[in-house]
DNA sequence: ACGGGGATCGGCT
DNA sequence: GCCGATCCCCGTA
């Protein structure tokens, strides 16, 4: 059970990005423990990226986002909130967008959070995400270094042969970046089946 | 104080 | 695929 820190976070972002990729969040909230692998992450860059919320300087929106490295950045978008961990170093504004994860433990919880009919649905999406887990903006600055409620498990390293790279959804701008990384085929990725390679489900290799 | 836009989601065609 | 809901945030005045 390990904890990543500061030797993790604080290092360029796509790397940290395509590293998060099979990591374990866990969170301790009062009505349970819930758990779940990431799947599904974007970078967003502290230069040339005019994507990047940092992009136009620090408010007090994205004042998270010019923190030290392993906080929580949380923002709220239309009716949901997506979350978004910090890298490199203080005060650049760079962090990587969790879009989705497989959920382990707590899914009993998950779904009081978020009534739906299929597991597939429940954390299939930066907002699906946050809703299951029950993460609003009372989150923003949560430091996973050394959070008691909060924080991000070691599992293993994914082989480069499982990771597909693309461009990032969503945005209007540096839609030519190929900043978004996800586990190829996994069925908990957010988006359509093209974006896929392998079709039928797939799961993890080892389950630890 | 006002107006426009958005790292989404879900429903409909 | 397209579109509307919905609301927080930010730039401008």
């Amino acid at each position: 059970m390990h904890r990543l820190g500061k030797d993790f976070y604080g290092r360029s972002t796509e790397e940290v990005a395509f590293q998060l990729l099979g990591q374990r969040i866990v969170l301790d909230a009062p009505v349970g423990r819930m758990t779940g692998r990431i799947v599904e992450v974007e970078a967003y860059l502290a230069k040339n990226d005019p994507a990047c919320h940092a992009a136009r300087g620090i408010t007090p929106r994205n004042k998270s986002m010019f923190g030290p490295p392993g906080l929580l950045y949380v923002y709220s978008l239309h009716t949901r909130y997506c979350m978004n961990v910090v890298t490199e170093d203080s005060g650049i504004g760079a962090a990587v967008l969790i879009r989705a994860m497989e959920p382990e433990q707590g899914i009993e919880a998950m779904l009081q959070n978020r009534p739906v009919q299929s597991p597939r649905e429940l954390s299939n999406g930066p907002g699906k995400l946050c809703q299951a887990l029950g993460i609003d903006r009372t989150y923003d600055g949560e430091d996973l270094l050394v959070s008691h409620r909060m924080w991000i498990e070691f599992v293993e390293h994914l082989p480069q042969s499982k990771i597909r790279t693309t461009s990032r959804i969503g945005i209007s701008q540096a839609r030519d970046l190929q900043l978004r990384y996800f586990v190829d085929g996994h069925q908990f990725v957010s988006g359509r089946a093209c974006d896929h390679s392998i079709p039928r489900k797939w799961t993890w290799q080892r389950i630890p």
